[in-house]
DNA sequence: TGTTTCGACGTTTTT
DNA sequence: CGTCGAAACA
């Protein structure tokens, strides 16, 4: 059988062209993971290239699972790939810094910190530096030093224009030190400690440039300058270096992503073939032509004319909701009409959209109407409480200097360690320049003699040397059994030993719900069973460092996804809904005001309406609920770029704006609305008259367990929710 | 030292 | 609305 019997000749082009840099530039749908796919089998097969000397950057985990699952198919083989290096630019970095940590001066045992701990540490260093967490909130600072991370440039580099300049680079040495001090790295020093690694160790540079003859990158439009930078170490001997990006899809530029990148390949690399995938496998003309419409707004980008032969397809869907709860109930509606025509069954359905907050709205009304759902990212399990608890046991246990771990956990459960205590004895710690570990053990008498030499009496009361002592003996013994426990008999104990499993087992209900997430933890680390169990631990805490939202994203049940519009890249489903397209959501208010987030926003739309295969909706409300209040929406800026004969004759927007307008006159009509064959007494913009509040107008009506609960707009009195039978409602 | 309550505050997107 | 931190209490 040969590879390329499917592949259409750009698309032949781009696997079989081996030598030398390659660009490809990929539109939604063109069928770059089977290109990624196809070129990996043809170099082994074809080329008899071996797995080793290859590596494949993916954007997520389970980008790269399914990468690998596709190409040992098209090998027809499982277990064919081993030694290829696959995964997120993450994942590499912290396996090569693994293996090469003791050359380097890293402790191989280092833990990776999450956001949440990261946080942390940026608080630590405020309160070292005695600045003001008011003045300079945490999560600034830390964007701050994210940023600079992701340029390489390091604390005594950071460029200083104004006082918060210098404080960030104040705080930006502090939290290098304290991540040093507890052995940990966050997520950009996987990056940048690797780019460094690479930069200033020949011998391990030159052993790995052998390694890497092909160097493949997907999503290369949302790589930082970090990531270009190791791309290009990677790929610095053989220059077999094949990236696939597309400038439209960039939505990662908070993160330090650069579209501007894929030009700067084409300088840098001026021998690069550069190959167009145009023609679009997945989407109707339809929803092509939105997408192009949407995106042919920026300013920024290099056009390209995306096709498809599947035909014009159904009519964009638009509709106005009264609030995101109607928003929820209209979707739920809609997906049920699609599976009782056959149109569509409910997996195949997915709703995106900007931010976070938004699910829980649809959630509700996927509970209340008892449809299941699955949720990609939002409240992750990896997040909760009682989770991280355990996490921090074991972190601590791989790697006792892991300071954030030991402060989370040293009193809980309560131990008699205060918060006095806790201070005083990291501050004893900070002042010895050592982690709260070391100065437990120098407590204890356990400290190396040069660290006992110069470190004078210790500032305790009797009464709190016990209890850091007794704690200090817990922790001592799990270190030495670690290395003959599997990491699942290792939580066991500890929930034991710690006291943790009596403590947060309190009888109560919502504590059973904590114990099964324990449990729960415990089935997960259980898949490390049979590896090697120096090695497991590790593996394990590094494996759940790195999960991504959308790596759980596991298909099989029939049920329709939620997810955010960041999330849904790389995925695709014949029917899309994308919810809450109102100024200030989509686009955010966070990036109004600058033209490059704008520009981003525009392509998170385009990103979305390009997901889809079939069917398209698009939502708005009339109303939107914003913690606590709810505000009027105005509809967003970009439903006025679609082509009204996309939607079904109206200009949506301008419609949209119509009614908000004159929602409450006598003018309002509803939004395009699909029938829902109802049997209902009102409909949205009809007047209606009560007698209380007076003449209104209809905004929705549907059927509330078999009542019919009807909105009013009532001038002077704001919106009522009624029900049909009770409320004396006449239409006018 | 631990627990409770109150007020201020904030939210984009993610490895 | 929810989390988080500080103050107030047991």
């Amino acid at each position: 059988m040969s590879l390329l019997a499917r592949l259409n000749p750009p698309q032949q082009n781009a696997v079989t062209t081996t030598a030398g840099p390659i660009l490809v530039l990929a539109g939604p749908g063109s069928g770059k993971t089977r290109v990624l796919t196809h070129r990996i089998a043809y170099l082994i097969r074809d080329m008899g290239v071996e797995p080793w000397h290859i590596v494949a950057v993916t954007f997520t985990n389970k980008a790269a699972d399914v990468m690998r699952e596709r190409t040992e198919a098209l090998l027809g083989m499982t277990g064919s790939l081993s030694g290829l290096m696959l995964g997120t630019f993450h994942r590499i970095c912290a396996r090569l810094l693994r293996m090469e940590a003791e050359r380097i001066g890293l402790n191989p045992r280092y833990v990776i910190f999450d956001s949440d701990d990261q946080l942390d540490v940026i608080k630590q260093a405020l309160r070292d530096l005695n600045i003001d967490e008011k003045r300079n909130p945490p999560r600034a600072v830390h964007a701050a030093i994210s940023r600079a991370k992701n340029e390489l440039i390091t604390p005594d580099r950071y460029p200083i224009a104004t006082y918060g300049d210098e404080i960030t680079a104040r705080v930006y040495e502090r939290y290098q030190r304290l991540l040093g001090v507890s052995s940990a790295l966050d997520f950009d020093d996987l990056l940048v400690r690797t780019v460094f690694m690479l930069r200033d160790h020949d011998e391990i540079r030159d052993r790995y440039q052998r390694r890497f003859e092909y160097v493949l990158v997907d999503e290369f439009q949302d790589t930082n300058t970090a990531q270009y930078e190791l791309v290009r170490l990677m790929a610095g001997h053989h220059r077999n270096v094949f990236v696939v990006g597309d400038e439209d899809q960039s939505i990662y530029r908070f993160r330090g992503a650069d579209f501007r990148n894929v030009e700067r390949f084409r300088q840098d690399y001026p021998d690069a073939r550069v190959i167009l995938l145009e023609q679009n496998y997945r989407s109707t003309q339809t929803i092509l032509d939105a997408a192009n419409a949407v995106i042919a707004r920026n300013r920024h980008r290099t056009a390209k004319q995306l096709f498809t032969d599947r035909g014009t397809g159904a009519r964009i869907t638009l509709y106005q909701a009264y609030d995101e709860h109607d928003e929820g109930n209209f979707i739920i509606d809609e997906i049920n009409r699609l599976k009782a025509s056959g149109q569509a069954k409910p997996g195949e359905c997915a709703l995106m959209y900007r931010t976070n907050a938004q699910s829980r709205a649809l959630e509700e009304a996927f509970v209340r109407r008892g449809m299941p759902y699955r949720l990609v990212g939002a409240t992750r399990f990896y997040s909760r409480k009682e989770v991280k608890d355990v996490l921090a046991y074991l972190r601590l246990v791989q790697n006792p200097d892991d300071d954030v771990s030991l402060r989370r956990i040293i009193n809980t459960p309560p131990r008699r360690i205060g918060n006095t205590s806790i201070d005083r004895l990291g501050g004893w710690a900070a002042g010895l320049g050592v982690s709260v570990y070391q100065a437990l053990r120098l407590l204890g008498g356990d400290a190396p003699p040069e660290l006992a030499k110069t470190a004078g009496a210790h500032p305790f009361t009797k009464a709190t040397v016990a209890p850091l002592l007794a704690f200090y003996e817990l922790l001592q013994n799990w270190i030495e059994v670690r290395n003959t426990l599997t990491p699942a008999q290792l939580i066991d104990r500890i929930l034991e030993e710690s006291g943790y499993r009596e403590w947060l087992r309190d009888g109560t209900e919502e504590a059973e719900d904590r114990w099964q997430n324990v449990q729960e933890l415990r089935t997960v680390a259980g898949a490390y069973d049979e590896m090697e169990i120096g090695l497991a631990l590790d593996a394990f805490l590094e494996e759940v460092a790195l999960v991504s939202d959308t790596d759980d994203l596991q298909a099989g049940s029939d049920v329709p996804t939620l997810l955010t519009l960041h999330a849904a890249k790389g995925l695709e489903y014949p029917v899309v809904f994308i919810a809450g397209l109102e100024e200030g959501l989509l686009p955010h208010s966070r990036s109004t005001e600058d033209p490059d987030g704008m520009e981003e926003e525009r392509r998170l739309f385009y990103v979305g309406v390009t997901r889809a295969a079939d069917r398209l909706y698009l939502l708005h409300t009339f109303r939107r609920g914003n913690w606590g209040r709810s505000d009027f929406a105005e509809p967003s800026r970009f439903l006025a770029d679609l082509p009204r004969e996309l939607t079904g004759g109206s200009t949506p927007a301008r419609q949209a704006h119509r009614a908000m307008t004159t929602w409450g006159s006598e003018e309002r009509r509803p939004t395009a609305r699909p029938a829902y064959g109802s049997s209902l007494r009102f409909s949205p913009g009809q007047q209606v008259v009560h007698p209380v509040f007076g003449k209104g107008t209809v905004i929705t009506s549907k059927l509330v367990g078999g009542d019919e609960e009807v909105s009013v707009a009532f001038s002077g009195k704001g919106v009522k929710r009624l029900l049909a039978s009770i409320a004396n409602l006449k239409a006018v």
